[in-house]
RNA sequence: AGAGAGGUGGCAGAGUGGUCUAAUGCGGCGGUCUUGAAAACCGUUGACUGUUACAGGUCCGGGGGUUCGAAUCCCUCCCUCUCUACCA
């Protein structure tokens, strides 16, 4: 959520920065929320006015009671009686004006980078890096849904017989390269300074609202009615909740927590002719990095994110890009985002596997996230998120860029410690 | 799940209708003393809102109510602890 401060004092900047998402209400938004803003000051300055005068009536007629002036007090009662239906709908106003502007508020996207261009879908982000050269496969290559049945490793259809589509069983050697990718991404996690985290799968709502999944993306979440709580989306959600309500000391920067989770989507609406096999899922694995960070140096940080996933990839010897998404394609909390994605040579399609994302402090306004700067002011800190990786995604990449012609999966050498096997 | 107890500042903990503007202790910060440190002593120490700055206002688990006045009384929800039951 953007501060009200910041739309009060760079109204234009705000303004500029959502219109490179393409987000057509910004200028009638941003301007109802100033004038709510008006309106909800003023209600607080008459309530204040109000709610000082009943105080100090209040305290007078205490000192009477204690000395014994019944009938002044009980004068000064029955004046002060009347003024309560006033500041009854004083309060009442007062809540309005903050509701209506909340409303508003929770509307608007985050203010994107400066570096980040103007854009209106996916055709418009910059590739910022791309392997020089893309795998050829032979022809007898087949794309990973059909190798993964030939080799028994993912069966699709006892996912189906026992939950349904999106939930694939993996067996076997599937299901240990699975642990072995998730081994993998910790460990490498450890190695740079992030402290594994196994949060709770099920979140509560003021948890969904401080990282933006709710009020309007719960749709997205399944939801487990009966406890009014929802299978997380991502790692991300817990591990950055974490911080809800907490002042953190300058001193504690960089926050750096990773864990791995399964996310579950709902995905509602998103099935279509390229979701095939492992490329979407209703439930998956990943292993999410979070960061928190000084205002000043959260752009270094997220430069940092993006070059460890990248290290993952090249270890893991798999064709990778990087794009910078335009500000259509971006996320409604982040301010800038990478999105890096594998090859995958028997479709021909290149795979999201990561994101990595500053969120400057949209997310910790929303979950009073702040620091005690040198001079004792609490400030907003930074929060920062990257999938350091999604599974499913990368196993597929795997499979279709390293089948041999006799059909065999070769194992990539950084892997083969955690598997104990060098080929399926 | 049932019964009981409880939720107060960073922490511990007092306060059961009127200077609560929340005692006290610990911790933190600043200072005196000291070669330096410790101890001792003195001072200081929350969040939000608001103002040029003051002032003012709100916050004692969340929400609602009673009252001129609520940390304190009432309703409701949430959570924690103890015991019982159940269970991996």
């Amino acid at each position: 959520m953007l501060r009200i401060e910041q739309l009060r004092d760079q109204t234009d900047i705000v303004l500029a920065g959502l219109q490179k998402r393409h987000f057509t209400q910004a200028e009638t938004l941003i301007h109802k929320a100033l004038e709510l803003d008006k309106k909800r000051r003023e209600a607080q300055a008459a309530l204040d006015t109000t709610n000082s005068d009943m105080n100090q009536r209040a305290k007078v007629i205490g000192t009477l009671m204690k000395e014994g002036k019944k009938e002044e007090a009980e004068t000064a009662r029955t004046e002060t009686a009347a003024l309560k239906t006033k500041t009854k709908d004083l309060e009442e106003a007062l809540k309005n004006a903050e509701q209506e502007l909340f409303d508003v508020l929770v509307l608007l996207p985050n203010v994107p980078h400066e570096s980040v261009r103007a854009g209106k879908s996916a055709d418009d982000n910059e590739v910022v890096y791309e392997v020089p050269t893309l795998p050829t496969l032979p022809d007898s290559a087949v794309p990973h849904w059909d190798l993964i049945q030939r080799l028994d490793i993912i069966d699709f259809e006892l996912g189906n017989k026992i939950t349904g589509a999106g939930f694939p069983v993996y067996k076997g050697k599937g299901a240990k390269i699975q642990r072995a990718l998730i081994n993998f991404f910790l460990e490498e996690a450890e190695n740079a300074g992030y402290t594994e985290i196994m949060p709770p799968l099920m979140i509560n709502r003021d948890s969904g609202f401080g990282t933006g999944q709710l009020p309007d993306k719960d749709g997205q979440m399944y939801h487990a009615v009966a406890d009014d709580l929802f299978l997380i989306p991502t790692a991300e959600v817990p591990i950055t909740n974490l911080y809800r309500d907490v002042i953190l000391d300058e001193k504690d920067f960089p926050v750096k927590n990773a864990g791995y989770t399964p996310c579950f989507r709902r995905e509602a609406g998103s099935w279509g002719a390229h979701v095939r096999g492992l490329n979407r899922l209703h439930q998956f694995d990943k292993v999410e990095i979070v960061q928190i960070q000084h205002p000043e140096k959260s752009y270094q940080t997220l430069e940092e994110m993006r070059h460890h996933v990248e290290g993952l990839l090249k270890k893991l010897e798999l064709p990778y890009r990087i794009l910078r998404l335009c500000g259509g394609d971006m996320g409604f909390t982040s301010a800038l985002t990478y999105d890096l994605e594998v090859y995958s040579a028997a479709q021909k399609r290149w795979l999201e596997v990561s994101s990595v994302s500053n969120f400057e402090a949209f997310q910790a306004n929303r979950l009073k996230l702040r620091y005690r700067d040198a001079s004792k002011k609490n400030v907003l800190a930074h929060t920062l998120n990257g999938s350091a990786l999604a599974l499913p995604r990368i196993l597929a990449s795997l499979l279709e860029n390293n089948q041999q012609p006799d059909g065999h999966i070769r194992i990539p050498a950084v892997l083969q410690k955690y598997t104990g096997f060098d080929l399926i």
